[in-house]
DNA sequence: GCCTGACAGCTTCCATACAAGGCGGGCAAT
DNA sequence: ATTGCCCGCCTTGTATGGAAGCTGTCAGGC
């Protein structure tokens, strides 16, 4: 049964443009390799233009670098564009957990507990991919929470440097411990103590400044 | 004498984009207004592809919408959008006042202070052009000594639905109150106050919120 | 042996042609 | 008079060919 409202069709530009950045996040596509539109083209069976197109959406969110009249390469990441993608990510989010935690809604800390309850469902299964996939929704449901989702949005989209990194450091990070972070969160929330809330939020975050260096280390072909 | 070291080449895709980008800011090209590839390609002269890309780059913006098989319409300034880019201003924006001011410079109070003398001087000659570059300056060199330039660059691409709304208002903010701001948040950097600094940003601040709600009365057929 | 310059092969960029689909006016049937 | 259909005209999407430019190679001169 197809969608009956379905007025936002799928074009060849926008599957490429999903392909493409499914590939380099997960490594497929290597900081440094170099691609080109024929390539591309060729391997998905469609003409260059689509690709082009895909080239332009993909180097305007920083994952590709077009060199015009040379080539396109995937970009390096650039431990100081990271860093300074957690500095954005923290100021909004702790604003988020401050809103959230200073009007609190009669709903909130529910919606949380039963997202952290998931979590260790999945945690206990081992499901690490499935893990990822509700860590962002509780980042993700705290935005909708504060009534700002949109800013979310903005987040996720200058996070997929760091989920670069953090693919090549699945399985390393310990869901547990995230997940006693997500409760010290969501009591905060539930106590209505913003100050509380916040404490625990930048030292949520504050792990990724680990993970950052010591991939450095283990991967330093793939930094700038 | 062409420059040198120029490999950086402008296309005319580039120059499609700045062109559009200046129109839609500008208001030469208002809010709602049905554009397509073959009027501009035919207004400059080019063909229809160089426009297609500016486009795209555009409407990743957020300054075009792309109605598949339909039209491109210049996008209606969403009164929400431009609540949430405030809001993920002044999240920035607060939090970089408080490093700068927690950890501030020998030269930062200087640099600061003489901005604002450059402010005066163009208020003075009722410049009001040159005060709003000098303004951004001013915000835009605190992101640089708290060290996240790459920040301010994300909130200048997020800021376009603002500064439309500030271009349909020029000349009716007070220059005055927002150098008299603008001393107070460098005063509390010199006295290395965080608190302080943060209450006088958000105070800085928070005078968009009138301005975007007066805005709103005054040309309601551009806002959706 | 070393330097220089032409050149072949690659890239992205631009132009053009065609395909696919939405929209509205005119027309016919009820 | 109203409703429904059909057909041009418009739009964006895709394909393809050629133009401009960068890079590395290789032959020729010193």
């Amino acid at each position: 049964m197809a969608a009956l409202l379905e007025h936002t069709q799928e074009t060849i530009a926008m599957r490429v443009v999903d392909a493409l950045r499914d590939d380099i996040i997960t490594m497929s596509l290597k900081p440094g390799d170099v691609i080109s539109e024929s390539d591309i083209a060729a391997r998905y069976g469609v003409s260059r233009q689509p690709v082009r197109e895909a080239f332009i959406r993909l180097a305007q969110q920083g994952l590709l670098l077009i060199r015009p009249k040379r080539a396109t390469v995937v970009k390096k990441i650039s431990p100081d564009g990271v860093r300074q993608s957690r500095f954005i990510r923290e100021s909004i989010e702790v604003e988020i957990i401050r809103r959230v935690a200073g009007q609190p809604t009669d709903d909130a800390a529910d919606v949380l507990t039963t997202l952290i309850a998931d979590q260790e469902a999945a945690s206990a299964a081992n499901d690490s991919r499935r893990f990822h996939t509700l860590d962002e929704l509780f980042h993700r449901t705290l935005a909708r929470l504060a009534g700002v989702e949109y800013a979310w949005q903005l987040i996720d989209d200058h996070k997929m440097q760091l989920d670069r990194v953090r693919y090549l450091t699945l399985g390393v990070s310990s869901t547990q411990r995230a997940i006693a972070e997500h409760k010290e969160i969501a009591q905060a929330v539930a106590k209505a103590d913003p100050a509380a809330a916040e404490l625990a939020m930048r030292a949520h975050l504050a792990r990724a400044e680990l993970l950052l260096n010591q991939t450095i280390n283990d991967f330093p072909d793939f930094f700038e």
